[in-house]
DNA sequence: TATGAATGAGTCTTCATTCAT
DNA sequence: GATGAATGAAGACTCATTCAT
């Protein structure tokens, strides 16, 4: 089915999920309430609550639209690469960009807030924790085969020990007066890798 | 002074930080309401905003109330030890209970949250980061010194990775479905420092 | 548009409007508040943002209410009327009745008091002035009218200083024991006119 | 009795006085509150009640003071004239000095809000009109004997038209989008006594 | 004589959700 | 299928006043 095809009903449904999605990236989760969203979406109210049952639904949808968004590119990413680099630096760079998205490239907590968030935010929302463990298994994955083509040796356990690294880093940079917690993350990596 | 001696406004401004801080750890900073603090402290709801002038107010005081309490939990406990074991099973699960809460021994996301929350809710509630760097010092501190006192040498970059290892290795398992974020710290820890 | 035919939400919100220009004659600008003018109305309270973004907004359409309507029947009275009144005491009884409303002629100081609390009001209330400036020209052309179709003579300078004498007459009339700021404001033209 | 063997109490009462006269000059009736003015006198918020038994009193203190501040002001400038300016001119603008304030100079409307929302608030705070009637009745005194001193005739009934002229003139401007009251008001006495 | 403590009533505004059309 | 209308419940916060000390 083309764009152009696209049913309106479904066209709709993903502009509601598109505003949801950028209010949760700017606000965090308390941003996304339906007027917010409907207004950002150039929709009525009450679209919000037809097409989702409850904001909760939207959500989740906004979460899941995100995070697929994010996983695309990053495959996207290196799907052009023939080849990966093969320098340390290179394959930590890219390891963050995936795990705090590029744009955490500019610094500061914000760019960076959307994953922890939603981690954090999953046990007091049960309905996003199946989204966000099939999400981080995807996660795992693109991360393993970038290991894996960069030609470093890296064992699962010692992966999830390295996705762990880099995200404690970030966490405890996130108090920071200037937080630069790609940096934090960045330090941590090289002396672990180096 | 004695807690019967404690002039009875201090006494209902304590009621309501534990009040708040209840909430908190039951359900988060959302869960933080005038109305909600004041009922569960039993008193009526302007003298939320008498004790505190601002909501922010209240939820500073109540982490503030909790994490000095837990340190100073945790550095009594140390007090308490005139010899610091030496095993490193030992000193791992010391840094887990400091870290996670004592509460972190039965399993489970609830106990470990609110470090989390509190950590990655700060940047939105840029009132919180001073306090959350002040208490992160002293829990640095002492970190610090039960790994001197049990004869470990660990410089202070290292000591920040462990750190990170740990709150990196919780925040991957909150989305657990079955999550025991303190057993998955313990693995990293004892893979780094077995 | 007949009345029976006007939609339902319109009416509800001129009942709100009319709720609050009550109110506001009846005891100022502190008088309207979401609650007393939803309670007026016999409407739900959520009413009053339901149709007005903020208690601003309904102020300013209660004003403009009272103000239009005002005017209105100022210009009923005066195309009624085939021909204007050549003497000056009827030319007065008439400026006296658009400046201060009909409701003046029975003396003391309320009937008077909205148009003067408006104009004292808007520099605190800066949303009222634009309005108030267009009611003001308004009145202006409507007072030249009738000069004009009396065969009085009056620039527009006059006119100003005319209604100056009145309103001047009027607020120094509100302090009488037992005011009379219609009499007042009489005295003074029949003084300058005659 | 010296202002230093001022009895505290005393002392007191006029440190809340004059704060209130303060706050009601920069923000209006509504800007009077007890916990305002007892910050403002740097005084505990009770005493606000203590010394006034409401805040009718107090806001009645207030005017009082304020009013009988600037008549006092006008007085000692006429008393420190030995000769009174005999051009037109320059009895304009006394008699706006002492009708809007010297601070009126600067243009603008707020400098001369005060006199205008004494005189239309009265009506609603009956408590209000004795203390204004009898501080109008001074005033009268003193641009009589400022009329008188200048050499020209004015009798009471024309001197009542020229205040009202410039109250009128004034409580007009007060709308304008950039509201010059004091020239509003030159503009109409030059007229009618050039 | 003062005043810290206290609070019931009320302020404006937001919001998720329901429902009739 | 879609939405304008509607609202009860709750949000943070203010305030005049009372009262015990």
């Amino acid at each position: 089915m083309t764009a152009a095809s696209t049913p309106k009903g479904e066209r709709r449904r993903q502009a509601l999920v598109a505003a949801a999605a950028q209010l949760l990236a700017e606000g965090g989760f308390e941003a996304v309430r339906h007027r917010a969203v409907a207004e950002r979406a150039g929709l009525p109210l009450a679209s919000t609550t037809y097409y989702f049952s409850s904001l909760n639904d939207l959500i989740s949808a906004a979460v899941e639209h995100e995070s697929r968004q994010e996983l695309a590119i990053g495959r996207a990413r290196l799907n052009e690469l023939a080849e990966l680099p093969r320098s340390t630096d290179a394959v930590i760079e890219l390891m963050l960009d995936l795990l705090l998205g590029t744009g955490s490239r500019d610094g500061g907590a914000e760019p960076v807030l959307l994953r922890y968030e939603r981690l954090v935010g999953s046990p007091r929302r049960p309905y996003l924790a199946p989204l966000m463990r099939e999400l981080g298994a995807e996660l795992h994955d693109l991360l393993a085969e970038i290991f894996a083509r960069s030609g470093m040796e890296v064992s699962r356990d010692r992966l999830l020990e390295l996705i762990a690294l880099v995200d404690g880093a970030v966490v405890n940079a996130l108090i920071e007066s200037d937080p630069d917690p790609r940096g934090a993350a960045r330090r941590m990596l090289r002396s672990q890798l180096g």
